[in-house]
DNA sequence: GGCATTAATCTAACATTGTTAGATTAACGT
DNA sequence: ACGTTAATCTAACAATGTTAGATTAATGCC
């Protein structure tokens, strides 16, 4: 008997509703605007039925960041297949990064901590997986570019780290209002520059 | 006679009680944990009584921020001031940039929006002025440095940003959980690496 | 010195948050 | 048809930022 499936399909159903709500509020009104009564009246549910269904609200915005980082890690790999050439794909791979980035503003704040919204502690072992495959992505795509000399794996990870660093701190700063936002178009193109410098230098 | 002079002398001792424990709080359970009753119980008084002094949490935090910012632009000045070398002083402005941020992290989150604390929206004009001042530091130095074909406003201001986002990058990720702390201090040498690399490519 | 005025502070409360307890209702298996 | 289980609701809790109104203390004036 299909009872069993049915409501596990329900049960799925649900938890899509409300996390599609949490993150469509976040997307109109910001992090700040997601409470457990405002996604409640979206689903058109009562507050306590969404305890039902995550633990608590963290654990609701935890289980959104997962699902932010799968949709930025399958950008990521597609640019990564979209050409062969490892400069090219390098190159493919930060362009993608950054249209996710500004294409769901609200995910990415909510896996990077922006916007006030700080899902998991640092120390805490969260999200610690999906950091590590967006790292071993470029390292991948890394190893491919630079001179076998400077390829151990300690180098490799040191240089993920600042090719990250630079373009994650663009958007900080931008989300943050530190840098004017006249200055993000641009911030792309000065960001690939600069990391052909280095990749030169390398 | 000195009875106003007093009153006002006491009103300021009075910010700054409140202005210390807000920090204090921060520095050691984090922003999460700065509430307006625990400011209160720390400086023993009633929480209404802070409303006397601020009009709102915000306003409080944003001018911690703007002590922070004070702070942070004072070393960067002392550490210009350290050697007149240009690429000697940007490394010492960098290694004073990132001393801050570990110094007081809680007053670097305040500042830049981390740790889920978030002062003023972005687009807001809130610490537009002092963001620009930091910006203006590393801009007069970076003047020194570049050849002269590269020293149009803009041209300066990109590469502002670039060396900006690459440290903040570096912070943002750490303080996120995102990098491993264990990575924290090889970071500093890795972005001195990388601006040497930088500027010699400029 | 006595008294009105003004400033500082407090108690009590409000609305909004996340969250839980307990009742109620609907669906299911036998 | 009925007991059991799951889903949902109403009502409430504690903690948040914030405000109103009373109270107390200090000041200026005669």
């Amino acid at each position: 008997m299909g009872v069993k499936e049915r409501r596990d399909r329900e049960r799925l159903g649900m938890r899509r509703a409300i996390l599609d709500a949490a993150r469509e509020i976040a997307a109109h009104e910001g992090w700040h605007a997601v409470t457990i009564r405002r996604i409640a009246e979206v689903i058109e549910y009562s507050p306590p039925t969404i305890y039902e269904y995550f633990p608590s609200k963290e654990a609701l915005l935890v289980e959104v960041s997962h699902e932010a980082f799968g949709l930025l890690l399958g950008d990521l790999r597609g640019a990564r297949d979209a050409t062969p050439d490892p400069r090219e794909r390098l190159r493919s791979m930060v362009a993608a990064y950054w249209a996710f980035v500004w294409k769901h503003p609200e995910l990415y704040q909510v896996i990077s901590g922006l916007g006030g919204v700080n899902v998991c502690e640092p120390g805490d072992e969260c999200l610690h997986t999906e950091g590590t495959q967006v790292a071993e992505l470029f390292r991948e795509v890394l190893q491919t570019i630079l001179p076998p000399a400077n390829r151990t794996a300690e180098d490799l990870e040191n240089k993920v780290m600042v090719i990250w660093s630079l373009f994650h701190g663009f958007t900080a700063l931008l989300m943050a209002g530190r840098i004017p936002m006249e200055a993000r178009d641009r911030a792309l193109e000065l960001g690939q520059q600069a990391l052909g410098d280095l990749v030169s230098a390398w």
